[in-house]
RNA sequence: GGCCUCGUAGCUCAGGGGAUAGAGCGACCGCCUCCUAAGCGGUAGGUCGAUGGUUCGAAUCCAUCCGGGGCCA
């Protein structure tokens, strides 16, 4: 029988000549992660290896990995570390990888420590281990946390849609991936903004005001007449109807000299009073709305450039014909620009127009200058995939403007393509045609959608048909889920008819060393693997990985549960054994906590009961 | 034309320096009156778009090319 180990006995470390830690006094704020700890004690072995003279001093550890074996056959966790300090070390790869797993397997936590492959130390651990995580995940509610981020401030800027009109799938994707990047990254020790820039100083804002007069004259009984160019959308007759509410009909017969500002104004903040509604229905909420128009006359703007002008990174010039296609209507201008290559961009950018007036890019500017005054200490954008191609200005920007400090992500969200019946739904925002966010959430459902727009990654398309994703049945990733939680809540309250104690308390004394099936001990390890999914996720501003993660924890749980029909010694219910009984309800219920906390970052219900 | 992005099983996609490259669907073959029901198990299926390079090691990084998509005062 393996003896029980207690998780807590990470910080022994029977390998290591030095005084014990002092680790345990801030256990509190230490989150597990059983990858992390078995990293660390390679490290501490390797540091041993040094202190003997079997390995050179100052060796840079930073390429050692301790991570699950592709193959279980080889193991539980695999390290490359005597590949990695072959080299460095002037020694070969076998000496090292002998020398450090009988370090290992000094600790009470490794069972073995083979060398195999092309130098890799394949580890084993011992039951208890594994059992030790299901505790933590059962009995620690910030199990899976990381403290990866150390409370920096993170600005996460997505939706960001112009205020013109409804917002449309595409936007419901961008939404749910920065909602659910942002929550992920608070999960990971980041200290998250969610912000939402508004555009509403651009021509396309004269647009709506025009287009929602006409919607104002056809409220006052008249008929609209929108010309090309207008916004044709039926979501305006209701603005056209609040104009007429709010101003009577004295705005029929004049010029749009009298109305346009106000209008602008006005039409403005109703669409963004129906995108706020839009991305409630998707469970969104913005902790900040930043606005374009607010820039200008403040001179923010101009205090961007400034900084900019200060490093010698503006001066007046003419651009260079763009390569390739030269359009019709080139000619050379002399305008401001922007010295971009000078911080990785292909060209310089204009950022003022011979006329003197700002390119669409300056008000940008000093708008990222703003978030990097405010202190954020990484930005990140959420952009549509249209806008590819301000990546390198912007980054740019960023890089001058915080003196190259502040690092900014921005992640381009492919388009989603919908289906109905199989059938490729067409959309035109000109004709008026468009599938709206709302028809989405209406038709689908706010966790279905959220959670299929999670499932693939950012950059890639994604294919969204409204039957297929709200089928229930096993085939659809949201509903397999949603019911692994659906089955281990069903067996709670069989066991708790059966009169047998399976409150978390409970649970949490159990005596976990009976599980030791193998499929168990899967499932077990796959729990494990949870703090290690959240930081490789929140360090590559990936979302997506705790959808698939997701997925295959409930398909462990699922094939458990399978197990239990042939083998009525793996059935969670072991009638007239209420230890063992608890010690299996143990475990599937840390399943569960766990999947309800990865769909608590995805924005997706953990439903406790299909219907 | 330039830049961005993608190209992995028949299909839809994971994996993004590490061992014999994975999952779901579909196909094929079995099994099923089962604690929750929308079933369970197994098999086949791959030149990771191509070619060069970097190194102990490349689907992964770099270069070039091919192909799909996007953007281009």
């Amino acid at each position: 029988m393996p003896k029980r180990i207690p998780y807590t006995s990470v910080d022994l470390c029977l390998c290591s000549a030095k005084p014990p830690r002092l680790a345990h006094q801030g256990r509190k704020d230490a989150q597990m992660n059983l990858f992390a700890d078995i990293r660390a004690l390679v490290v501490t072995c390797l540091d041993a290896l040094v202190a003997d003279g079997s390995l050179p001093a100052g060796l840079s550890y930073d390429a050692v990995a301790v991570e699950p074996p592709r193959d279980p056959g080889h193991g539980d966790m695999a390290t490359n570390a005597a590949m990695v300090l072959a080299k460095p070390a002037g020694q070969n790869q076998r000496a090292i990888a002998d020398a450090l797993s009988v370090k290992l397997a000094a600790d009470p936590r490794i069972t073995s420590a083979e060398v195999a492959g092309p130098g890799f130390l394949n580890l084993r651990l011992a039951d208890a281990v594994w059992q030790g995580v299901v505790h933590a995940a059962l009995t620690d509610p910030s199990y899976g946390r990381s403290p990866l981020g150390q409370g920096q401030k993170v600005n996460v800027e997505f939706v960001s849609a112009n205020p013109t009109g409804p917002m449309h799938v595409g936007h419901a994707r961008g939404a749910i991936f920065g909602d659910a990047l942002a929550s992920l990254l608070s999960y990971a020790g980041y200290d998250v903004t969610r912000e939402y820039y508004i555009n509403d100083a651009g021509a396309q804002v004269d647009v709506l005001a025009r287009s929602a007069y006409e919607r104002y004259r056809e409220a006052c009984g008249l008929s609209p007449e929108i010309a090309e160019g207008l916004y044709p959308g039926d979501y305006l007759v209701p603005v056209g109807q609040a104009i007429k509410d709010k101003y009577g009909d004295s705005w029929l017969d004049k010029g749009e000299q009298y109305w346009l500002a106000e209008l602008r104004e006005f039409a403005t903040e109703q669409m963004m009073e129906m995108i706020r509604a839009d991305l409630a229905l998707l469970g969104v909420q913005m902790d900040v709305f930043s606005s374009e128009k607010a820039l200008y006359g403040t001179g923010k703007i101009e205090a961007a450039i400034a900084e900019l002008d200060a490093q010698g990174l503006i001066y007046k010039g003419v651009l260079e014909p763009p390569k390739g296609k030269v359009p019709e209507d080139w000619e050379p201008r002399e305008q401001t620009l922007f010295r971009s290559t000078a911080h990785g961009d292909d060209v310089d950018r204009p950022i003022q127009k011979s006329d003197g007036s700002w390119t669409y890019f300056a008000p940008d500017i000093a708008y990222h200058y703003d978030k990097v005054q405010r202190g954020f200490d990484q930005l990140i954008d959420v952009f549509g995939a249209d806008h590819g191609g301000y990546v390198k200005r912007m980054k740019a920007a960023v890089s001058a403007l915080s003196h190259g400090k502040v690092p900014l992500d921005i992640k381009l969200i492919q388009l989603v393509k919908l289906y109905k019946n199989g059938e490729p739904f067409k959309m035109s925002k000109r004709a008026g045609t468009f599938v709206t966010l709302r028809d989405v959430v209406e038709q689908a459902g706010a966790d279905v959608t959220r959670f299929h727009m999670l499932t693939r990654k950012n950059d890639a398309t994604l294919d969204f048909d409204f039957d297929k994703v709200v089928e229930q049945s096993k085939d659809n990733p949201v509903f397999y889920v949603q019911y692994a939680i659906a089955r281990i809540n069903s067996v709670l309250r069989k066991a708790a008819e059966a009169g047998i104690a399976v409150d978390d308390a409970t649970l949490a004394r159990a005596d976990l060393s009976q599980n030791t099936h193998p499929a168990e001990l899967e499932v077990a390890r796959k729990i494990a693997e949870w703090p290690r999914l959240i930081e490789i996720a929140a360090r590559g501003n990936e979302p997506h990985r705790i959808a698939f993660y997701l997925y295959e924890l409930a398909s462990d749980l699922h094939g458990l549960w399978n197990k239990g029909n042939d083998d009525a010694s793996l059935r969670f219910i072991q009638e007239g054994d209420t230890a063992t009984t608890q010690a299996k309800i143990a475990l599937i219920r840390a399943v569960s906590v766990v999947i309800s906390s990865g769909l608590g970052i995805l924005g997706v219900t953990p439903v406790q009961e299909m219907r």
